[in-house]
DNA sequence: CGCAAACTTGATGTTGCTCAAGCTAGGTGG
DNA sequence: CCACCTAGCTTGAGCAACATCAAGTTTGCG
């Protein structure tokens, strides 16, 4: 079913026709880029790069779930995204890595080489329109997550997060969170103690359901929604 | 000396090579590029365009100085950026902008539609790879703005954001703050008040001076920059 | 089955918010 | 030209939300 699985030594094909950096793309254009793409994998834990690397390239994920993060220098941390299946990251055209990026799990990426992906940018019709578009929605994303670090309540973000996930994820009501709680935390600007407490409420409230740790239920997904927009009911 | 003043009806011919959104473009996509734009001008507190509005185009600030927030339902303001001299914004690939633009003071805009920009982008070479440094430069502030939201406190946040308007305008330590406390405050993710109150507390340390209210002096721009980065004196 | 890591729960503390007065500067009209 | 007026800033006192500190408890793995 998934493609890591298929990989496992020595890695076969890649589905060229499921790399998101291609959508969109004339047959011939993915072509090109597929050409100079590489695979790679990353285990749970594992740091693909760090702050300040020099940029060796761009990723797509493939399969697994990373997180992106900054650090302030006595170790205070705010994640700045949860990349799954599809997103790209690496992007940087000033030559070194703004944010470091690790393996939450076990992870299938595809590479493009910094040296022939710079070439086909060009190149190629239509791609640097297509990275536009990527970055474009990425700056969007940023842009919700300010407006929640910035100005919402602990409730408001915990809802707000588990909708994104859900949206993410595509299928309704069932949430798989890969991520621990200490990263939950820090990419709502929270403690662990606060989303732990706050997973707790919602669940004694019956908006969710703890099947375990790392899987959600969405119980009543409109109150979830009005909480995660700040118009939940305070009194709970 | 500012455009503005010359631009004082009719609106005479542009300064080109002054277009931020040119840089590093060939002279001849250039041209092709200013002659879809037109001169806008903004009063302050005049509102550009609204989240949700149809994306209209692309403007870029010829003098002033925007702010672009997003808004929760029962008013709670987040300001995403402060735009100067020379910065893009309305980038909006999905057809309608994700946050609000309003005018600080009197500005000054160069307009491009959106119809004739599209067809640019894909036949003026340069312009999407322009354009995908400028979003990924905006990003990379984001990701800053999400550090500085999410594990920043009060006193750190502050020191980052004289930091950066200092670096904006390029010279060293006396800094102009056309916006107002309030404005300051939702950019930070803080009340007037702390802000207020924090801009004092560094006054009486020495960090600071404040010759008006809308006009700051740098004083002691190591312990600044020591605070910005969470490394300053708790004790203060 | 036992161990360690991660999560949950509880008690207490602190930062920054709220509410409430003053104060100051800039603009207006007498 | 000056006094007034108002919007915005500053300052103070009390409070609430969330952080911190400290045990327990669960989970998954060897």
């Amino acid at each position: 079913m998934y493609a890591a699985t298929a990989l496992s030594n020595p890695p076969p094909k890649i589905d060229v026709s499921g790399l998101a950096l291609c959508r969109g793309l004339a047959r011939q254009a993915a072509s090109r880029i597929v050409a100079v793409s590489t695979l790679q994998r990353a285990k749970a834990g594992e740091t693909l790069f760090s702050e300040g690397d020099d940029a060796d390239g761009v990723y797509e994920v493939v399969t697994g779930m990373l997180r992106l993060y900054k650090l302030l220098p006595d170790g205070r941390r705010q994640i700045t995204g949860f990349l799954g299946t599809g997103q790209i990251l690496g992007l940087a055209p000033e030559g070194t890595h703004v944010y470091s990026a690790e393996a939450i799990n076990d992870v299938t990426l595809c590479r493009y080489p910094r040296a022939g992906f710079e070439r086909l940018i060009d190149e190629v019709p239509g791609l640097a329109r297509r990275l536009l578009a990527v970055t474009s929605h990425e700056l969007r994303a940023a842009q919700d997550q300010m407006l929640l670090l910035g100005r919402k309540a602990a409730a408001e973000k915990v809802a707000s997060f588990l909708l994104l996930m859900a949206d993410q994820q595509g299928n309704d009501d069932e949430i798989a969170l890969p991520m621990g709680r200490s990263d939950i935390a820090d990419y709502l600007g929270l403690t662990i103690e606060t989303v732990s407490r706050t997973f707790t409420k919602f669940k004694t409230e019956g908006l969710i359901a703890l099947p375990t740790t790392y899987r959600v239920e969405i119980r009543d997904r409109d109150q979830l929604e009005d909480f995660a927009s700040g118009q939940g009911d305070p009194e709970l």
